[in-house]
RNA sequence: GGUCUCAUAGCUCAACUGGAUAGAGCACUGGUUUUCUAAACCAGGGGUUACAGGUUCGAUCCCUGUUGGGACUACCA
């Protein structure tokens, strides 16, 4: 049972009977309606004044009166052209009731019967991840939670970039150190180690740069001809020659860097159902080169390159294949899109992939589309947006970037701090405190990343910590951890249904709850799981004055009450736990 | 140069996709605990939604232009 197609319906038959008009039930808007005035629902009369051939006052108000005589509401009130409707107070009742006990009140059928698979994470194996990585891990693990929970079948795909002139930077640098140094010799975290001589290639690379160009080369030359990218590029051939010695250096480097991402993806807790790797994928693509040319889709230049034409669709031509014959970013984009639906055929397959990168799957998407795929409409760009610091964008090489392990940590000791000084820990043990640090730490750092529209910037600013407080992770836990405490201490209780007259704290509440469903919905179809995060921020608001308000377990309340509010107590903390689960966050039940 | 994108309170973000008087948090000022977890609750100040036009019953949202940020525009990945 749901309010508002209850309303829906009403409104639909109002417009029959009074005005004649005919219009889809479930295409009449209503919305909440605002504080200041009186109502739980709007509907906004103006677009069908024209139909109905009479001012927006008069039409409301015949279709107020209809709702009322055949008792979808209890009151109503016209403001200009708004009909504000008061529901009954039973039928809230009812819904409460009924969906609480509903199986099925978390889930919805929106993804039924269709399969995604959703690329996030994709690393590079030259650096550890930082604090950009972080935004991408969790919004996709959380898009693949929240599509999940509209009945999708999802595949979490990470294509790990282990190939290229980056990964041999560092190989390099390795190797020319001469220090032999390891994980277990240097007690570094493997990602850090290697990311530690990516950035020493660097900075040799620039110094060679800089020297060149004091003995007149144009900076142009000098990035071109400096002897370290000359000897890293040697190498890159050497392993594309499948050169014994550099392809176990590769392994050896890349094993390392494998064995800290595991650690660093455990403690996000987000996880991968499927790995790729560029090494493997990227000769991928050749053969639809082949099938493009046959097509007549792609065209050959004189000196063998390939391109195709997308000036049709607004873009320009595109190279596919170097003069060389060998194959470029895009060439094993296409490759793997078809290696993905060979292998799960997809109805839609998501790319988390930062906003940099919007032109680049456009003319994926652009490829795919003239070649005919079947696959190519489902093609989904999930864009988001770079995190930025008070300094501007980070970068690695340069090393002004957050390192997501030392944020992680960082995290861990500032809630640390604010647990210690809160002093609830009382019958603990130590290292169940110590969980608690991580779980209240990392729900800080998750909010913070999730509330926020993923297509926006995000500006971090490492100077100020990352709240405790207020629109916050653990205050959405803090919440949850006092409902917790709160059904503890009420003993028994049952579904008797004495209680009635409503307060307008849990009037709200039942309202918030009851819209859950169509946030779901909402979060799933735009790939946004802000929408979940602001959705529980504001049930927790209105939890917390519902329990400020309201005595719920106190000695001396009378027992309906006290039913009526502890279930509506459980309720909302099973929904409070499930939207942050479906943000990667834990719920503890005491903090 | 071209294409895309963003601009909302001192700061970080909302605004149900065109609806009423633009809302939260942080910060600031003041209040609430002999009673269920004060990481809470309540109140107050703070806005010409970058600027100028246009579209209509109605614009933070759509269109045009201006200004200012960012990204992309490699035979790199």
């Amino acid at each position: 049972m749901n309010l508002i197609s209850n309303i829906q319906t009403g409104i639909h038959q109002a417009l029959q009977s009074a005005f004649g008009i005919d219009i889809d039930a479930s295409s009449i808007k209503l919305e909440r309606t605002l504080q200041d005035f009186k109502g739980d629902f709007t509907w906004v009369v103006f677009p069908y004044v024209k139909q109905a051939r009479k001012s927006p006052e008069q039409t409301a108000l015949e279709i107020g009166e209809y709702l009322l005589l055949h008792q979808f509401i209890s009151e109503f009130n016209v403001v200009k052209g708004f009909l504000n409707i008061v529901l009954n107070e039973s039928s809230l009742l009812d819904y409460f009731y009924s969906a609480r006990h509903d199986a099925s009140h978390f889930k919805t059928d929106f993804g039924k019967g269709k399969k995604v698979v959703v690329e996030y994470s994709s690393p590079n194996t030259n650096k550890p991840l930082h604090l950009g990585h972080i935004r991408n891990n969790l919004l996709g693990y959380s898009i693949s939670e929240i599509l999940k929970a509209n009945d999708y079948e999802v595949v979490k795909a990470n294509l790990i970039n282990d190939r290229g002139i980056h990964i041999c930077k560092s190989m390099l640098a390795w190797q020319q150190s001469g220090l032999n140094e390891t994980p277990q010799s240097t007690g570094i975290k493997g990602d850090h180690l290697v990311g530690k001589y990516y950035v020493a290639f660097d900075r040799s690379y620039k110094s060679e740069i800089s020297l060149l160009v004091g003995e007149g080369r144009s900076q142009e030359e000098a990035e071109k001809q400096a002897p370290s990218i000359l000897l890293a590029q040697a190498m890159l051939r050497k392993w594309e020659a499948n050169d014994v010695d550099t392809l176990k250096l590769w392994e050896t480097m890349n094993g390392w860097v494998y064995e800290g991402f595991k650690l660093s993806y455990q403690r996000l807790g987000v996880d991968f159902d499927r790995y790729y790797y560029e090494s493997n994928t990227y000769l991928l693509g050749k053969k639809t080169v082949q099938e493009g040319l046959d097509k007549h889709v792609f065209y050959q230049k004189d000196d063998g390159s390939v391109w195709i034409d997308l000036t049709s669709e607004g873009l320009d031509h595109k190279l596919l294949l170097r003069s060389d014959g060998t194959s470029v970013y895009i060439t094993q984009d296409i490759g793997t899109a078809q290696l993905k639906f060979d292998e799960f055929q997809y109805d839609i397959s998501l790319y988390v992939v930062g906003n940099e990168q919007d032109y680049h799957f456009k003319v994926l998407q652009g490829i795919l589309k003239k070649m005919e795929k079947p696959y190519a409409h489902g093609i989904v760009h999930v864009s988001y947006g770079m995190v930025d610091l008070p300094s501007g964008k980070m970068k690695s090489r340069e090393g002004t970037v957050v390192d997501a392990d030392d944020l992680m940590d960082e995290m861990h000791a500032e809630a640390r701090k604010i647990i210690l000084e809160r002093g609830k820990t009382e019958g603990m043990t130590q290292e169940q405190v110590e969980i608690l640090c991580e779980v209240v730490g990392m729900a800080a750092l998750k909010y913070y990343l999730l509330r926020v529209d993923p297509q926006k910037r995000l500006l971090f600013n490492p100077a100020d910590s990352i709240d405790f407080e207020g629109n916050t992770g653990p205050y959405i836990q803090y919440t949850n951890a006092r409902i917790n405490s709160v059904i503890l201490k009420s003993g028994e209780t049952d579904d008797s249904r004495g209680y009635t007259r409503l307060v307008p704290a849990e009037k709200e509440l039942i309202l918030a709850l009851h819209s859950y469903p169509s946030i779901l919905i909402k979060a799933g179809e735009m790939h946004n799981p802000s929408e979940i995060a602001n959705y529980v921020y504001d049930l927790a608001k209105r939890y917390n004055r519902f329990y400020y308000e309201c005595p719920i377990a106190k000695d001396g309340i009378v027992k309906e009450a006290k039913c009526f509010r502890v279930a509506l107590s459980k309720f909302t903390g099973e929904t409070i736990t499930e939207c942050l689960r479906l943000l990667g966050i834990e719920a503890p039940g005491k903090m």
